[in-house]
DNA sequence: AAAGTACAACCTGTACACAGCTGAACTTTT
DNA sequence: AAAAGTTCAGCTGTGTACAGGTTGTACTTT
């Protein structure tokens, strides 16, 4: 059943090029992390031939890459203007706060996974990056970075597929319009409450807590919104 | 700032065709609806030339709406074989349901929707529609077609923007799944089951109760999991 | 007769040309 | 000078041809 022909075509690609399909997750993977580390802040006008120019394709795979960001809410398309990075009115950003809270919570009631000691070899590992970070003043890019892994960590913590799908929607959703507020707060006192989750859910994580792991994040969204509704003022 | 021609546009455009958005909704409105009363049931081949000749477009806009279903979780695009109708494997199916329990009393908790009137009444035409079909047995579209509005007349009622896509998402990936099963299930016993969740529905609404509609709804789908786990085995 | 091979018919993926739309700068009119 | 009208550059939407992939089938070889 094997045909030569594929079988070169195949080592050729292992070598060299790359199937269409890791095209297009490397390309929405790049554009994603742009737009959630802010490197495409809100507003921004993004345009398909400058990207496809960019990434030596067509516009057509552009295209397929920007549909599927506006299906997760992190861009618009317009007909004769381009493609806008969204940004997210208030009341939307309470509501998902709110519904990421529940989501939390649920994550460690639904399914949990076994927690290994190399999960808390990775949370150590944060712990100490956060820790460098306190003498560093305003890295916001690194700062992003380390709640982007908690993230991935906690993901791969979440054993209901369709609840670990979601909660990464609203994660990717509306983590960057936080990142926006981050340098309106003082800097001692976002990583000091980074610290705080990361050591509240180790804890709960050497326990295998896993319903304490999804109690930690939980708080510590509330905490954190708390901590920017002064900012969050209607116009 | 109104140009002629676009003004011309326009009345063209009200009187015959409709703007590009609106095609857009339209197919894809259309092929989620056969998906979900399985007109094109679980791993059936679908071909863009085909129903680009059906809607009479070309395949460009077919692929966007293909796409769109599958990100929804309804269809799968492999590259050389056609988009195929997703089935779901029966963890999946499970979780998706468990899942789909919480949110449903989320619904009640996060800004919940006041009743009216007008709410009432269309559950009570709900109402009336199924005791009319105690007497038609094996109307299984008809039926399916009572839960889609139920399904519409909730989401209407979740105040949550957030919360209610993420609802909509889950119901539209199972829904079609547990159809499937209808024909195994007795009549007498599915429409009763449908009655009853109707009748507590509208007792909570009735009250401005939106925990209770959404506790009422979250024991439905408990029960409807329940009853057709006997044909969920394992192969 | 059975296994392997080449091929044809189908599919989706990509590139590109063109049509339609939008907003802003510019010109004309009042 | 203000307001209305016009032009235009740039954008996305669409159609279409072609490239690349997959699978079943007919054919060749052993």
């Amino acid at each position: 059943m094997i045909k030569l022909a594929e079988s070169d075509a195949q080592r050729a690609r292992a070598q060299n090029d790359e199937t269409g399909s890791q095209r297009f997750e490397r390309i929405y993977a790049e554009l994603r992390d742009r737009i959630c580390l802010l490197v495409y802040p809100p507003g921004t006008v993004l345009s398909e031939v400058t990207l496809a120019r960019e990434f030596g394709v067509s516009r057509t795979p552009i295209r397929r890459v920007l549909h599927r960001l506006e299906f997760m809410g992190l861009v618009q398309i317009m007909n004769g203007v381009g493609t806008i990075v969204t940004d997210i009115d208030l009341k939307t950003f309470k509501e998902t706060y709110d519904l990421r809270m529940r989501l939390a919570e649920l994550m460690g009631e639904l399914s949990p996974a076994y927690i290994t000691e190399d999960h808390l070899a990775q949370i150590d590992q944060l712990i100490a990056r956060a820790k460098k970070l306190q003498k560093h003043r305003d890295r916001f890019e690194d700062y992003a970075m380390i709640t982007n892994d908690l993230q991935k960590i906690l993901s791969s913590l979440t054993g209901s597929a369709p609840l670990r799908e979601i909660i990464e929607l609203f994660y990717f959703r509306v983590a960057r319009i936080w990142f926006t507020f981050l340098p309106q707060l003082g800097w001692d006192d976002i990583i000091s409450a980074q610290l705080t989750e990361l050591s509240e859910i180790r804890a709960a994580m050497a326990s295998n807590d896993m319903r304490g792991v999804g109690r930690s994040r939980s708080l510590h969204l509330h905490r954190m919104l708390t901590r920017i509704s002064r900012f969050l003022v209607e116009p």
